[in-house]
Order: structure tokens, then C-alpha cells, then sequence
DNA sequence: TGCTTCATGTAACAAGTTACATGATTAC
DNA sequence: GTAATCATGTAACTTGTTACATGAAGCA
């Protein structure tokens, strides 16, 4: 149940219509958590209802009306007891490794393709995350919030670099292996 | 849509029946694509509807006893195709970096103990791997298939290394902050 | 007989995705 | 006025989660 905690933390950043928080979830806190604007369109629905954030006064109502939310206090309190909460780091889920363990068993294929491509597109967002560094950290701020929004911009970095330093090693591998089907004999991992 | 395709990876390791399934996704396939039986006994059921799959002839179709499932060519072929499908590397979504990003705006509260807490699992599920490395791969065994699974094993290794590191750069900047709201703004309930 | 474990399932719900609908505002 | 864009929303579906149901086999 991260959503609502997203948008909570998006709100109390800036008080922001639907459509604002969408576009925030394209970049910024979308970069960590993202979310469609259906999604969040039902989640503002029920956090209203629940008392946790409100419109504000000047926004009008109506369909196709811009409406704009801000945190109430009971929001501020469910965020501050939700970031203190015990909860067990997520498993690993991804489809890229497991791509690899299926290739084990059918073979490589097209594999060595994908995996450039996917070296790119880690290589590009890496830059992008750079960028931002560069430009909302200058090295003189170092107010508290400050020194947390770059420690997550530095776990996204340091993901990507992961992933880079990854795909070459499974690069090195796939590249010098026979595109079609191994073997049949199987270690259980 | 992974799970089917995880199902196919594990049955053509070896043929299984639903239960046995399950058990090798809590260790095995699961440290990358987690599945509870629920979701093996509804995707069983699909992909023996699509053709993908089959009981073995010796297993009996009674409630309550022990149904084996294999791979019919078909699903080998659509898995081959699987591995070589274009996809976009799914988009970062983890809660622990989101709580630190809601801390920079409620305050970081108990979040130290709960880094350290992380930290400790991180390391656990570390060692998991570096003793399943050195089991299941003893540095004669050079085949392909064997490579590829362990470059899996691999990446599993450095995405932990990655969360040790950065749980300690975490806890460097969590550690001499005071649990109190830092905010710029922020009025309290 | 009653307890536990093995084994397969149903039901209900929550979260996320995809496609589409509709009103308001702005630019030409 | 009409086309594009801003803005909010509905509907239907898939995937993942949680709780519970049911039958078979072993054993004390």
C-alpha cells in the first residue's frame, strides 16, 4: 500500500490538481514510484473520502474543472507513522533475470540484442539522474531534506550502475554462446 | 505477464506437480519472480487449457492427489520466443526509497532502526546466494546453461551488495539527523 | 477416532493496466 | 466553429494477495 503514500509525500511537496500529479509522476517521485492517471484519480477519490487530504476551497467542483488537493493533518500523521513502519524489503521481480534463467533451458535466441538495448536505455537514465544531481544539488545545500531527496537520487544511480555493470558481465556471456538450445542437464539453484 | 512463462522455465527443469512447484519458488526461481500456489494453481490451469502444458498421463485428476504437470512443445516454443521478446526494463518501484523521500518532508522518525533492520536481511539473503555459488557452481562446470544460471546468481548477488551499500550511506545521513520534522513548513497535528 | 501433513482448489478483494468517455479552455 | 489540449472521470480486465474449503494419506 505505497500509493497513497506517494501522493501524500507529492502533496505536501506542493498542493497539485490530478493532472499536475501525473505529470509529477513522470519525472521526480515517478522515478521511484510510478503511477497513470487513472490510478491516481481513484486514489485522490479515496483519500478525500478518508479525511486525509481535502480540495481546496478555490477549486471549483466541476467536471473538467482544474480541482486541487492539499494534506490535512491526519495525513501528515498517517505519512510520518507509515515511513517509521516495519515492513520486509520487497523480493526481487524481474523479468530480465528471469529471461536469462528461461534462456538456460531454451537457449539464448535473440537475447544478446535485448540486453544492448537494455544497456542504453540504463545508460540513459543514468545521465538523466545525473543531470539532476548536478542541477538541484549544488554542493553548498545540505539542509536535512535535502541530504534525503539526493540519497534517493543516489539509490536510483546506483541501481543503474548495477544494472550496467550487470549487463556487461551477461553480455560477455551470451555473446560467445551458440544462439540455439544447451544442454538438458539442470542444477537446481 | 512473467509468471506463466516462470512456470514453464521451472517445468522444463523438471516436471512437477502444483505443491512441488510452489516449494522450488520459495527458494530457486522465486528469489527473482515470487508466486504464492494460488497463483501456480490458477496459471497451471491456463496453461494446460492453452495447449502450453499437460498432466502426465500417470497422474490421477481426483481432488486432493498429486497432479504432474509437463511441457508440451508449444510451450517450449512460445518461452524461446519469450526470451527473445522486446521489452522495456520495468521502471524502479521500491517503498523503502519512497519512505525516505517522504521523510525528507515528515521527518525521518524511526527509520534508523528500520535501515538497520534491512541492512541485517540484506546481508543474510547475501550469504543465501554465496552459499548456493559456491554449491551449485564449483568452478570446473563451464557449460552454458550453467553460465547463464549463474550469471542470474550473480545479479541477485550485486542487487544485495547494492542495498548494503546504499543502506549504509542511508544510515550515515539518517543517523546524525534529529528524528523531528526537519521541514521548511510543516504544522502538526 | 482424531491430528497432522500433503495436495488442490474457491472466493473475495486490492492493485495495476488499457481503453474509452466527457466537459472546459484556448488558438486559429 | 472547430480542433487541439487540458482535465477529470468510467468500465473492464489482469495480476497479485488473503482467507478459507476440501479431500487423501499417515500415524498415534
Amino acid at each position: 500500500m505505497s500509493l497513497p503514500h506517494a501522493i501524500l509525500t507529492a502533496l505536501l511537496e506542493k498542493p497539485s490538481s490530478g493532472l499536475e500529479l501525473t505529470r509529477r509522476f513522470d519525472r521526480s517521485i515517478g522515478y521511484f514510484w510510478s503511477a497513470t492517471h487513472q490510478q491516481i484519480y481513484r486514489e485522490l477519490g479515496r483519500l478525500e473520502e478518508a479525511g486525509l487530504i481535502r480540495a481546496l476551497p478555490s477549486a471549483q467542483p466541476a467536471r473538467g474543472q482544474k480541482k486541487e488537493f492539499e494534506v490535512l493533518p491526519a495525513g501528515s500523521a498517517e505519512l510520518a507513522r507509515w515511513v517509521g513502519e516495519s515492513q520486509d524489503p520487497k523480493a526481487v521481480r524481474d523479468p530480465l533475470l528471469l529471461r536469462i534463467r528461461a534462456a538456460a533451458v531454451v537457449g539464448p535466441g535473440g537475447l544478446a540484442l535485448e540486453l544492448r538495448r537494455h544497456l542504453e536505455l540504463h545508460q540513459r537514465q543514468l545521465a538523466v539522474y545525473e543531470a539532476i544531481d548536478a542541477k538541484d544539488f549544488p554542493p553548498e545545500r545540505t539542509a536535512d531534506e535535502d541530504r534525503l531527496r539526493r540519497l534517493v537520487l543516489h539509490g536510483g544511480m546506483a541501481l543503474e550502475t548495477f544494472w550496467l555493470r550487470w549487463l556487461e558481465e551477461a553480455l560477455e556471456v551470451v555473446g560467445d554462446m551458440d544462439p540455439e538450445r544447451p544442454g538438458p542437464s539442470a542444477p537446481e539453484a
